[in-house]
DNA sequence: AGAGCGTTCCAAAGCGCTTTGGCTGAATTG
DNA sequence: CAATTCAGCCAAAGCGCTTTGGAACGCTCT
């Protein structure tokens, strides 16, 4: 059934008919309804790929997939899909992810735009002057970064939590409680948000006169086996810290393997604080001994840039608008005052 | 830079650059050649949204991404997806996630076929008898299920891991260890795998001439939360399990942990295996105690869906071939004898 | 020489929608 | 009452591609 027909049951133009559905106000409120109801009744549905090519409007957002062989997926992209399909499924929008070769997703981005294959798309896990905000920015598409860059010289719209707020309040507790030597267990340095949680934690500790040395902070991947070699490494030093700040769950759990190995104990030994983007499947409250967590769902951030993105596909949102969540610090067993 | 200008500045029909630029036989070597050149030259890219409208192929790939409040999307998805994506992007096809109410998946599948949104589709987590599996095979579109149905009057294309087999030698291996009391913690019993896995690990039990207790099965989401619930019942028991077979590494996590809270030892007091999907950011060889898994890469399956997706679209495979993958049994230290 | 044929190209008709520009007749205005 | 206005409708022109149904041309074959 198209519209064709379905104007011609209804002996109208398919002008009429198609103006009568899309809500223009040019048409008779009666003939409308009879429109819409035959409409429904005989389960016409637009031809997308027709109204596309006529509109250049997809009804798709759009997300640049880094792909490769060395290329791991984040566990926390599925989260923040799951927020954001929840979002996307109440406004019919569908998501179309276009893998890319990870070195190079500039052409995809250009591709996509070019095609007009989406309406708008969003950015994950920003740099420092992120070359896919410069170029998506210029290439005029609706998007919002989910994270922040940096050092960029526009604004532009995002949707970011306070990293820096909530490892320096995770900081500043684990001084309270009385340790001098923290460490950070860190994501890669080449992404935003590890930069941010480092410069956090970095003016907690000079409040209090200290510094964060050199060997005090890694910079890793996050996954349960970086979790254990930092903290092995840290905690075999001569004088290892006595409070660790974490950027992950997955992590986590290495650090608590590394300490058991090592025969200490948490929060005894070492006090640790993680990071909790708050998955279904692993959670900080089931850790052997309740873990302190600075939290923030990254399932609702999904939803939220999904509604932004809508906002602005439709025009009512518009500009460079940041939007920074605060975050949680949860307090539990996984930190005491430091040993004497 | 479209069709028409192309030709224009080529002195030639659309037809014949069509044609030239689509490997059709009726056009002149040299003319294609030129065609072509020039192109390249212009940067000339087809609208897919207008070849789209004329032919109705979108080269994309489509999966209903079931969403809810209550649902949450497998972990593993991702690992898969990093599969699909490396290859579809040597392909150039596009993914897209089109999110649906988890209880009413049907009206999605009918949309994008309907609206030829997608050349194909796959389906995940299978459960008997899928009325997806079903639908999606009336509907007519090209798709592969990841995983199997049951009990379904038809035969489907599909690809899936030797669930039975796998478990089948795990539990054959506790079994030659001298384990008699063994214990499944499977994924919910709802999905096909799940009913696979205790298959295969009943028809073990049953060449011994034992059995598979109602209470040494639990059917849960495979969250670590569960697998230490799940664990503390079972060996909480008069008569505990003094092996378990496990769905997941998330949940063996929890196996683990409830182990130690209980004051016990792994292998000494339990033998512990479990499956691995091969997540980059938690290694069974990283446990405590090495993990004993049966093992297969969740990964590899996603490239060969996207693989045979394509393979599908283009009318290389055709008819309903079902490809099953052999596990490895993977024995590290989680696993001995049983205790006397 | 004319029929027959394969090669190479083209004009034009879709695909199914949106949107422009214009037409009608009734209501409003001076 | 003629002149405007306006609500309500329509025909037709795109959007940019693919594909159908020839047409023109140079050959070969009888």
């Amino acid at each position: 059934m198209n519209l064709k027909q379905l104007s011609h049951m209804l002996s109208l133009s398919q002008t009429t008919v198609s103006r009568a559905l899309n809500g223009y106000p040019e048409v008779n409120e009666e003939t409308r309804r009879r429109v819409m109801d035959a409409a429904k009744r005989h389960g016409y549905r637009p031809n997308p790929s027709a109204r596309r090519l006529a509109t250049g409007k997809s009804g798709m957002i759009g997300y640049v997939l880094p792909t490769g062989n060395a290329v791991d997926i984040d566990p926390h992209f599925v989260e923040f899909l799951s927020g954001l399909g929840d979002y996307a499924r109440a406004h019919e929008l569908d998501l179309v992810l276009s893998p890319a070769d990870a070195d190079d997703e500039e052409t995809t981005y250009r591709r996509i735009v070019a095609n007009r294959q989406v309406d708008a798309v969003y950015i994950s896990s920003p740099r420092p002057a992120d070359r896919r905000v410069a170029l998506v920015n210029t290439l005029g598409i609706p998007f919002i970064v989910h994270g922040r860059s940096e050092g960029l010289d526009f604004d532009y719209p995002y949707l970011d939590i306070d990293n820096e707020g909530a490892f320096h309040e995770a900081a500043r507790l684990l001084l309270q409680l009385g340790h001098k030597r923290l460490a950070l267990i860190n994501g890669t340095d080449r992404e935003t948000f590890a930069i941010h949680r480092e410069r956090g934690m970095r003016r907690a500790l000079a409040t209090s006169g200290l510094t964060l040395g050199e060997r005090h902070i890694c910079s890793v991947a996050m996954t349960e086996e970086n979790g254990y070699r930092a903290a092995r490494r840290l905690l075999e030093e001569s004088e290892p810290p006595t409070a660790i700040a974490c950027s992950s769950l997955i992590m986590a759990l290495g650090v608590v393997r590394a300490v058991r190995d090592l025969g200490l104990t948490i929060p005894g030994d070492l006090s640790l604080v993680a990071h909790d983007d708050v998955f279904p499947w692993l959670r900080p409250e089931n850790f052997p001994v309740p873990l302190s967590t600075t939290r923030s769902s990254i399932r609702l951030a999904g939803a939220r840039v999904a509604e932004r993105l809508a906002a602005r596909i439709s025009g009512l949102e518009e500009g460079a608008r940041g939007e920074v969540w605060p975050v949680d610090l949860v307090v539990r067993g996984s930190v005491a005052g430091a040993p004497v």
